[in-house]
DNA sequence: ACAATTATATTGCAATTAACAAGTTAAATT
DNA sequence: AATTTAACTTGTTAATTGCAATATAATTGT
């Protein structure tokens, strides 16, 4: 994959800067983590996309997943540490979001700044970092 | 416009999430303002693009213009306060970048990283806005 | 065992977006 | 007046995306 230039803030567009790789990422830290489970977010995200936007995901190492051991049809999708970090991106969007967008927000928004608002952003990250990290050691 | 829905992540990528609008924002913070400096950039924009996504952040209030006194061919674009506040947006991304990927980075960013590691993130960002907001009420 | 169900993936076609090249307008310079 | 420069605009082609239908593979119910 060629990259447009040698610019941090380009290549990370580059890899995750189109209309849904993001999403896909939100709805990762969102624990909905199953094809099934995309394709049912209010986003509405085609098949042919999610496949693709997956596959480049995994590629570029910021998802892996296996598959239920009890029912190996389903695949469970998941960030890596190189896409648990993308967490304070997500944050400083969804803070800018709040404080400029006049507009009635998703109740798990909602709920996100209240948590956001009590633990402050830099111990919710930190928080969300070391125990998602923690998580992926214990596998 | 609409947005796909009422999340504030996919909002703003509603908004600046495509291929270019965020290379614009940055190229707007590091002080590149015209048209003819856009496509100057390393990334090679097309006019008709370019033209499209100035109108859109414009548009959104993220970006705003105003024309040269002495030379009323050239537009001055800068960053509405709206537009600012993305600053902690790309500085995570560019902070993701240099954590995640193998790759020589261009020498603006790494003077960049340099500043940065020298006044820490919170600072830096703190210094940023505080100046660019300082700057449009002086107009 | 076999039809039905569920999860995931592919294909085909229309619509949108982007790249590239050439042309236009309006102001400034010579 | 002619030329240059900045900022677009237009036209053509290529690539990407959206949408609907279909395909595959493993699982469940009978």
């Amino acid at each position: 994959m060629e990259y447009r230039s040698s610019c941090p803030v380009s290549t990370l567009l580059d890899i995750v800067g189109d209309k849904w790789s993001l999403i896909l990422i939100r709805d990762l830290f969102m624990d909905r983590n199953t094809y099934s489970e995309f394709l049912k977010s209010p986003e509405k995200i085609s098949t042919n996309i999610l496949v693709d936007r997956l596959k480049k995901l995994v590629h570029h190492g910021i998802v892996s997943f296996h598959r239920d051991e009890n029912d190996k049809k389903i695949k469970y999708y998941q960030l890596t540490s190189k896409g648990i970090d993308l967490y304070p991106v997500i944050i400083e969007m969804s803070l800018w979001s709040r404080k400029h967008l006049d507009m009635e927000f998703h109740p798990l928004a909602v709920k996100h700044y209240e948590v956001l608002d009590e633990k402050g952003k830099d111990n919710l990250i930190d928080e969300v970092l070391s125990n998602a990290h923690a998580q992926l050691e214990a596998e």
